[in-house]
DNA sequence: GTTTAGTGTCACCTATTAGTGACATTGTAT
DNA sequence: ATACAATGTCACTAATAGGTGACACTAAAC
């Protein structure tokens, strides 16, 4: 009987295990998005978790390798890495690349995680977040190879920096908004006529592009 | 005779205070360059300078005030501010702006302690950081009240977006070659061919926009 | 010489932080 | 019932952190 119900229901210990263990991954996020990277201490994540902190170094083994795990819970290139193209590509990727930028803006401008995390990689040489970078450019190679090469031929490199500018430009907007002020250039950034003009730009940027690179 | 020695030789006292303040203050660069603002520790910055910690509390109140003061102590937006525009206005400042953006890519690249700012801003609500965010935005106002709106009257807008996506993709490119890998969308931002083609690309992109926009 | 004010040094206190050993608790297998 | 293994709790150490009081030294004023 007892037995049986072992088999029937699932073992509690086992199930506690991994629920202690989303809870401090939890508590990490949450503390990345609420006070930043450098508020990441044992101390603090436990509390947040509401958890021994003990059970970090049993599960984690140090609170180093509870950050890397977290940083590989999260899979946050997966919107470039997708490959949905909405559209068939029959404009030399014009229309894609605007979407993708433009989703690019607005996914990073909403979530925060992902927001502490580029700006965690931009001030630490952690290994996990070295990581996202060669993932990222890896997803990008594809892009650039596949799509951008037959379509701009020598002038590759030319649209890999305009890409590299906007891109990193949308990234530091997005960053910037969320931590100081909103105002960049005199545009709100956080306002929805701001965030539409910068839509605009974009679609502007990269029509030229097209038409005249 | 004792009376003119004071008059005639400025007292050492004083010289010696005003020194240990700039070595504490010239520690805090040294430390935020080599180590990131999240090194800025009182101890450390009191070893680096060479100096007991006492001297800190005393010449500058708190370490939250040494930062200020720090901060206060450099004049990041010279180089956007001042006036001298090289060469007459007579394009609506098309050569003007290229020139600029080229000044700041460069500019931010060899400057360690800027990079490490601009970082810091982003990660940290420091009230005389805001400040630098305030005085960028208000230096930036009159080039595009001055020399921008004439030319781009009702697109002034979309004009404010475009610098806004290039200049902070030059500040996001410059910081994270110096923090993580180079390579950003396949090109290496460190070397002189990868940095050429942002700076082909920004060219580009301003002179579309002054003949399409 | 004595006083005085500012500079610099040291020892000390306290709070925070990372990390661990010991133990109590609980669910399960025998 | 007993043994066992894993979960969870607590108290402790050691290291690092920020900050301060007391004192020695020195140059100038009298």
């Amino acid at each position: 009987m007892k037995k049986t119900e072992m088999s029937s229901t699932a073992p509690t210990k086992e199930k506690n295990k991994e629920k202690s263990k989303q809870q401090i991954l939890d508590a990490v996020g949450k503390l990345l998005v609420e006070k930043g990277y450098a508020a990441l201490k044992v101390n603090d994540i436990a509390t947040t978790a509401k958890l021994d902190k003990k059970l970090i170094y049993r599960y984690f083994g140090s609170t180093e390798q509870l950050l890397d795990e977290f940083v590989k819970s999260r899979d946050f290139w997966s919107n470039v890495n997708d490959e949905r193209a909405p559209q068939p590509i029959n404009d030399g990727g014009k229309a894609f690349t605007k979407a993708m930028f433009h989703e690019q803006f607005d996914t990073i401008f909403e979530n925060k995680e992902f927001q502490h995390v580029l700006l965690w990689r931009l001030s630490q040489q952690r290994q996990s977040l070295q990581k996202l970078v060669e993932q990222q450019e890896a997803s990008g190679e594809l892009l650039f190879e596949h799509i951008i090469q037959p379509q701009f031929k020598e002038n590759t490199p030319t649209f890999r920096a305009i890409s590299a500018i906007i891109i990193s430009g949308l990234y530091y907007l997005d960053m910037s908004t969320a931590h100081n002020s909103s105002i960049f250039c005199g545009l709100d950034m956080a306002s929805t006529e701001g965030r539409n003009e910068v839509k605009k730009a974009i679609d502007f940027l990269v029509e030229q592009t097209y038409q005249h690179l």
